[in-house]
DNA sequence: GCCGTTTTCGGCCCGACTGTTTTCAGTCG
């Protein structure tokens, strides 16, 4: 009789931050020291932005080198090195003896915490929200000390939210949105500046909620304004300087008042993200400064220092100001002490695109419809890289169709003047590795983007060979979109990623940077650890099937500055004379 | 539970809003 195989799967960052975070509700829960409760979500929050692998750390120092990573200290170091040698953790498993395991779930819900959490499931048992609407439903709640009217129809409304909004949004959707919001009260002569905060101005790729801050004289009248706006479905919160809507879209819009001289720091403190800010008090605190929303103050005197600017908060504790994308706590204050912060990528150096289709295969528009646009766009080329043959639904093209849209290409080339349209195709990646055409006909080609578009359950193995091969291609120039997901629709494939880095560096082939606002693939995590650690190169592209999508472009910068990226790491910002050479080194 | 340019003990980011209170706890960001 065989042996049940004993092989555990790898623990992952995020199984052991889940499991870290979930010990720190029930904790929460039953009780205990707020400290000791944010210990573990600190500790859990810092190994969730790691790039290396924590069972790589273990394997090579041990528990010692676990305890270098921020937040974890030997406790935990040592109950991660249980989970990673036993696959078990005996304090979890006692801690879920008293808590039932779901009612850390009910703390998902916005308005409940683990103190009401607590009473609902002392007083009625209750730990599942299918349990917790039933009892609202028969006003089961009023009975608890405490607990009034109001609370009921907040939690029932929490659930509602809670429900609905369970998927974050793209970034894509929330920021036009902002943007006009942001016009609206710009214009309103008692406001005297606006602007995002939030995820949404560090251009993170999904939104929970979107977080509004202004400045005014007259608060009051900022707040009844905002209230009365016609995107208001309904109002969560309105006090003298916060009030928070929901909007017809089922977004949550939090705006902030304050006065113009609280506003750089107000903009600090509500941009973000809570690591770096907390990060930053913690250095603010140990000078014996004091950071708010309001500005930053001497402790001993409390008297106000600065606030009118971010420059002068980051100024004031010694440091450079971190570009908004980057403020996630993962080394930019460090770079910003020692005034060492990258020159970031911006969307004024992207000189191109090199992922557009027309109507030769699934696209909307005429080739000189995405020229005309790319001209708009003040781009110094374009690559026109439809589907090739093998993807029939995409309806690819043949090499003599490839050879007539070769043809036109060098018209329009002629037509134009100060942009140079450049052939490309975007091929297909087949289970073996191979892609549609040979180097007689991809030979004839500026730029060759090689996709894989199927075959996504296949074996880790088999992707990273597949994906391998297509690198190791002395045509193959990019290979696009490389993990595949589609947000909120499609994970990304199983791929070894660090041998794809591996063989892209070493081969001279671009990854890219779809910047598609639904796939953002690589990610930023991704780029820097690619970056970083393997010293790979990317292209940015739209992959635009309409031209209305070429201006996705930003949404991909914003990603690449997430990733630390700079003008010197990506292909679309070379001069079109450097670009056709780096391309041309590979063959 | 973590951590050290005031500390190996005694601190730990900080303030707004809500609701059920009569001076404050809970929650959020």
């Amino acid at each position: 009789m065989a042996e049940r195989a004993q092989k555990r799967e790898e623990i992952s960052n995020e199984e052991i931050a889940r499991i870290l975070d979930e010990i720190g509700d029930m904790l929460d829960i039953i009780g205990e020291s707020t400290f000791r409760v944010r210990a573990y979500h600190k500790a859990a929050s810092s190994i969730r932005g790691l790039t290396k692998s924590v069972l790589e750390v273990y394997k090579e120092g041990g528990v010692k080198a676990l305890e270098t990573i921020p937040g974890v200290g030997s406790h935990t170091a040592q109950r991660i090195e249980q989970l990673i040698t036993t696959g078990r953790l005996p304090y979890y498993d006692e801690l879920k003896q008293k808590v039932p395991a779901p009612l850390t779930e009910l703390m998902n819900i916005p308005g409940l915490g683990p103190k009401k959490a607590k009473k609902i499931y002392d007083a009625l048992g209750i730990m599942t929200i299918e349990g917790l609407t039933k009892a609202l439903e028969e006003h089961q709640l009023e009975k608890i000390p405490g607990f009034g009217h109001k609370t009921e129809e907040n939690i029932l409304r929490g659930i509602r939210q809670f429900q609905k909004m369970h998927e974050r949004i793209l970034l894509s959707d929330a920021y036009p949105v902002a943007r006009e919001i942001v016009e609206l009260l710009r214009q309103q002569p008692f406001v005297e500046r606006a602007n995002t905060a939030g995820s949404l101005r560090r251009m993170k790729e999904t939104i929970g909620d979107i977080d509004l801050l202004s400045s005014s004289n007259e608060p009051s009248r900022v707040m009844d304004f905002f209230i009365s706006i016609p995107q208001v479905a309904y109002v969560l919160a309105k006090g003298e300087t916060k009030s928070s809507i929901v909007a017809k879209n089922g977004l949550q819009i939090d705006l902030r008042v304050v006065s113009p001289e609280q506003y750089g720091a107000a903009l600090q403190y509500f941009t973000g993200s809570k690591p770096h800010n907390i990060h930053l008090r913690d250095i603010a605190r140990k000078r014996g400064l004091k950071i708010n929303e309001y500005g930053v103050f001497d402790v001993a005197t409390d008297k106000r220092l600065v606030g009118r600017t971010e420059e002068e908060v980051y100024g004031i504790l010694g440091m450079d100001t971190p570009r908004p994308a980057i403020r996630e706590d993962k080394g930019e204050i460090e770079a910003a002490m020692e005034r060492r912060l990258p020159r970031l990528i911006e969307l004024e150096d992207i000189k191109g695109d090199f992922h557009v289709h027309t109507k030769w295969s699934d696209g909307i528009n005429d080739i000189e419809d995405v020229v005309q646009m790319a001209i708009n766009l003040g781009y110094k080329f374009i690559v026109i890289s439809d589907h090739a043959e093998k993807l029939y639904v995409a309806g690819g093209l043949t090499p003599e169709e490839m050879e007539e849209q070769l043809q036109l290409i060098a018209m329009l080339n002629q037509k134009y003047d100060g942009i140079e349209i450049l052939s490309g195709m975007e091929t297909n990646i087949d289970n073996e590795g191979n892609v549609d055409f040979g180097p007689e006909v991809l030979g004839k080609l500026d730029v060759v983007l090689a996709s894989i578009h199927g075959g996504f359950r296949q074996s880790k193995d088999q992707l990273t060979r597949r994906m391998i091969k297509a690198i190791e291609n002395p045509y193959i120039n990019i290979i696009g979109h490389p993990t595949g997901r589609i947000l909120g629709q499609r994970p990304p494939y199983e791929i070894d990623l660090r041998a794809v880095f591996k063989a892209a560096a070493g081969t001279g082939t671009f990854l890219e940077l779809n910047a598609y606002p639904n796939r953002l693939d690589l990610k930023d995590d991704h780029l820097r650890e690619a970056k970083e650690e393997y010293g790979c190169k990317f292209a940015i592209d739209t992959d635009a099937h309409v031209v209305g999508h070429m201006v996705y472009m930003e949404y991909g910068v914003a990603t690449a500055q997430r990733g630390w990226l700079t003008t010197e790491d990506v292909l679309n910002t070379y001069e079109v004379l450097e670009i056709k050479k780096m391309l041309r080194q590979k063959r």
